[in-house]
DNA sequence: CTTCAAATGTTGAATATTCAATATTTTCAC
DNA sequence: GTGAAAATATTGAATATTCAACATTTGAAG
């Protein structure tokens, strides 16, 4: 049974220590899978929540992929290097920047997307249906309620 | 209910992203707490690891304290130079360092750890003690699977 | 015993990330 | 309407991380 941690307790009964093992381990695996397009995490995020059309807004799109300003803005640069992605500016708020997915980056998004469905199909093979969903719906409650 | 993620829902529905949404915010939490004595995440768990008094090879380290090599010789050559930890040559296997932590490190460590400890009480009160420990169980049992 | 492969840790160069400062545009108080 | 403050994105310098190469030591095959 996990208690609470007390200040003499292995680090492995730390939730912030657990969460970094897992995340860890399984973006490393997703990563595998990636690299067979030589694309990291990253970008698949990228290009998957831009992918629903829409123009986002640098600052959105920095806290729906986990990056920070500075990191994103040089990983979209390569981007656009790369054709995946394009810059518009927003008209109605000059400040803004909307960014928006090009063919080849949706064709990409694609064989990216599925490596990714692919990786989950594995994780809920060995790890079981159930708990898959469990542990979701507890994550989802947890980012809900650390706000 | 959480579905197998299909290929063009929406990235919020897959592990790997809520697993690093997660760990992002938790992480960000603790990291708040610590600077309080201006000591990143990865030095916490340096210190905790060491802190069983026995000493531990760069390689198991890294494993424990999820670093990769290169980037746990910097960091310990900083706590070296900070009189944290210190270096000894394995003499069962002199290619072996083995660390072990200084009396200045062990002091930090406890008031290091006193507020971690604090964080996840915080954790638990807000997001209940229950789904807490449900949590860490599933994830843990993640962590095993995926090994 | 010698030699060669594997294990361990460190280093330096290349790359990536972050912090602080900047530029631009909008918003809001007056 | 004007000017100050806030919001947005980018940039450049400082830091940190990673990759590949290296050095040392051990283990094991012959």
């Amino acid at each position: 049974m996990a208690k609470p941690p007390k200040e003499n307790s292995p680090i492995t009964e730390h939730l912030a220590y657990l969460l970094a093992q897992a995340n860890r381990e399984i973006n490393r695996q997703l990563e595998t899978r990636l690299s067979k397009e030589g694309v990291p995490v990253e970008q698949w995020r990228i290009l998957k929540v831009l992918s629903d059309g829409n123009g986002h807004s640098m600052g959105e799109l920095a806290e729906a992929v986990l990056l920070n300003h500075p990191t994103l803005t040089k990983m979209i640069d390569r981007m656009v290097s790369d054709a995946l992605v394009y810059r518009v500016q927003d008209p109605k708020d000059r400040r803004k920047v909307l960014m928006f997915v090009s063919d080849r980056g949706k064709a990409l998004s694609r064989r990216l997307n599925s490596l990714a469905v692919s990786q989950e199909e594995h994780i809920v093979e060995s790890y079981g249906d159930k708990s898959t969903n469990e542990l979701k719906r507890l994550l989802e409650n947890l980012i809900g309620s650390a706000n």
